[in-house]
DNA sequence: TGCTTTTTGTTCATCGTTGTACAATGATGT
DNA sequence: ACATCATTGTACAACGATGAACAAAAAGCA
């Protein structure tokens, strides 16, 4: 009686289905997270969209700008208006390949290597607060669903 | 033996913890589905901020600049520089409030109400294609991770 | 070799987002 | 009633992100 009564109920609104009440919240999620990450590396004086070009430097020392930018999923004007910022600050090094006079090698400096390990432990330490909630076994459940998701979008991106 | 084998592992690496790498396969997958939705809605000429006003304003008929930011997480600012482009664009209607002077109520005209629905049923079909792949229990294991992120994140936020 | 095409990075104009400062209105407390 | 404080929306400057147009270098091909 009280179960759905769908009648006539071909309305459907998008907030019913259980796909996008899901997806909404993701996005909910990531949004507040990156508020909160942004004002927790204020004092660092740097925001999410550094720390991820950060991070990439650190595990992929002489990365070019353009492998940098696909990566992380963003154009290459993007790179071309950021890195140098970061070069100026004394973070990281931009050096010229000799075999390819195109592209320039990037790669942190001592300060720049100090400074991520520092906003890398503030990130972590923020995600590891955000999802004590769940266990392990559902963030993997949620990491596949995402990995799903990644690889359906980027199918199509590049066809 | 091929349990985890710690030895003398104490680097851990950011990406080495499970609950990291998660996260940022979410904040991938968002970024993406949020590229994805600007392209499929390119042809209606809007994107997606203003798709997240539109479909509150369906929702939540008569609700203020206000609150419509406080549900989107976004500053006041905001709403002050988007809605005026949508009401001139004849989708949304802005009237003043006779008790309380200070408030516009926002609402739907019936054109923003036509195009409202169909950038929703873009989207719907973009989330619904791209979470196929994974069962609706899926689905609800993520939806509750998610929500227990939002509920932490916002607990801190208004303290 | 010489021509075309591709790749890499930069520049520029445009737009969304933010935070701050501000004006107008309403609510509170004495 | 009056002063004080809070709330709502706006104006503005600063910044990140995007896409298009551009120059330089490399790769492919006749």
């Amino acid at each position: 009686m009280n179960k759905k009564q769908v009648t006539t109920e071909h309305h459907h609104f998008p907030w019913d289905h259980p796909r996008f009440r899901s997806w909404i919240a993701v996005a909910r999620a990531c949004q507040l997270m990156q508020q909160t990450l942004t004002r927790e590396l204020a004092h660092l004086d740097i925001k999410p969209p550094h720390l991820d070009i950060l991070i990439n430097l650190y595990r992929f020392d002489g990365i070019t700008q353009q492998e940098l930018a696909r990566k992380l999923l963003v154009g290459r004007s993007n790179m071309s208006m950021l890195l140098p910022q970061l070069e100026k600050r004394g973070l990281i090094e931009r050096r010229g390949d000799e075999r390819d006079k195109r592209v320039l090698r990037l790669s942190l400096t001592p300060a720049g290597r100090t400074l991520t390990e520092e906003a890398m432990e503030i990130q972590t330490a923020l995600i590891e607060k955000s999802l004590t909630g769940s266990p392990i076994e559902d963030c993997m459940t949620v990491a596949q669903s995402m990995e799903r998701i990644i690889a359906t979008l980027l199918k199509e991106d590049g066809d």
